[in-house]
DNA sequence: ACCAGGATTTGACCCATATCAAGCAAGGCA
DNA sequence: TGCCTTGCTTGATATGGGTCAAATCCTGGT
């Protein structure tokens, strides 16, 4: 109901800004046809919740723009962000009934959809869709993985420094700013799905931002505008193993 | 070198304990014959390294039997286990060169090895085997995600409630022991390795032990053996949502 | 049976982060 | 214009789990 019915003009699949990132990627001129025969876009608004876990979800989806995250609760409460959707990412799960967790968009969101069984269908028929939903999938484990370092044994402040050098990097819109190798970026998450983010409280990501603003580590302009003087340095405080990553 | 030479008497596909789970699942007997061309085994000792993190890695391979870990460490040893690698698992990535992870043998353990390159050739060319390892990895995703939410939110006894219903749960070759619904088996791990597992000290998760045995949630024998008297009551202190999994 | 070394338990103490509580800033709206 | 609400910061205090240290248990070797 509400607003999430206010859909674009319809958005040819050549003309998708994912269109070589997302689940469709390999997908052949002929491919992309058939596709486009079952899909139909979808709109949130920024706070709006796109499913709740144990709904039923007869749709896999591919976000094309904006932001949303997913989470998962415990029965008191405590809840924890499992993954992060940005443009590009796959949304659901084939064989799947039902949602595994909470959708929450962060930002206003638009979503490609498939209709669930005519996409599964086409997944046993198309090796190009089941080839690059494992590379996707096999990625997402790998994000999981070193999720999962960072709640088991880093500090506070080596979460936080660690959460603004994935958004800085992902954010490789990288728009330099003045001079050296400096660069700025808006903040996608308010401070409490930061603390969801990072398995903190709130308070604890507020006075380690404080912190690390003191420490001239990042400066920042408003909450949500952040400019990091130093990348070398905000790697450092992050705590990573610093060999380099595998994957560029 | 050392042991890992002692390898089993050349084990038919047909025979293979792990063949109604493993990548291969759903092959055919002309493609496991394929399979069959590029496969050798390795074992290693409890203890041993199977491969470090940043190694050169030319084979996947599935875990005949044993129990193996995956790890990620912080420069400055700080450690956190990212995967258990059970039966069945697989264990490397297609399309990567080197091991993303540190892979050490928590008991002896009987590896199923594929020469890379072939595998992945054949891959491309079996969708029966990729459509069983986007299974695989979906499955293993749900299960990183479950326990970034033990990560980040559960406190240290839940953390000890949680891995002690998994291992009882994984453990179904449930020989039911007594009467009532009360079951046993061992702990295939040390107290370190459930320290890195739940991204605790080892202290925190002897004492969380004693706490649960002193509460009569479960009882011990030796240091491994472990009895749950009430399968309903250790749940209930994991702290899971109730409403049950949606996973059988 | 005796010893050595690793695994485990337990205790005492401390600190990082949570909890509880108050106050501030900015935007929406009556 | 001033009130509310929402998001954020900051302070005071409590506490769960970490750290350091020692004792105990267990196993394999001799």
């Amino acid at each position: 109901m509400s607003h999430d019915d206010v859909y674009p003009a319809s958005l040819q699949c050549g003309d998708c800004p994912i269109r070589h990132r997302a689940v469709c990627a390999r997908c052949e001129a002929n491919e992309l046809d058939e596709l486009e025969s079952v899909k139909y876009y979808r709109s949130f608004e920024a706070g709006q919740t796109v499913v709740w876990s144990g709904d039923q979800m007869d749709f896999v989806a591919s976000v094309v723009s904006g932001i949303a995250t997913l989470t998962q609760t415990l029965e008191d409460g405590r809840t924890q962000m499992v993954g992060l959707l940005l443009p590009s990412d796959f949304v659901g799960r084939p064989g799947r009934e039902r949602a595994a967790y909470n959708i929450t968009a962060t930002t206003d969101i638009l979503m490609c959809c498939f209709r669930r069984k005519p996409f599964e269908e086409m997944m046993d028929r198309t090796p190009h869709i089941a080839q690059r939903l494992l590379q996707m999938t096999l990625d997402e484990l790998d994000a999981a993985r070193e999720w999962m370092l960072l709640l088991g044994r880093k500090t506070a402040r080596e979460k936080i420094a660690s959460l603004l050098s994935i958004v800085a990097r992902r954010d490789a819109s990288i728009r330099h700013r003045g001079g050296g190798n400096s660069l700025t970026f808006d903040l996608p998450l308010t401070r409490e799905a930061m603390a969801d983010y990072l398995g903190l409280t709130l308070e604890t990501v507020s006075r380690q931002i404080s912190a690390l603003k003191r420490d001239g580590v990042i400066a920042l302009e408003g909450k949500r505008h952040v400019t990091v003087p130093d990348m070398e340095r905000l790697l450092l405080e992050a705590g990573d193993d610093s060999d380099g990553g595998l994957l560029t």
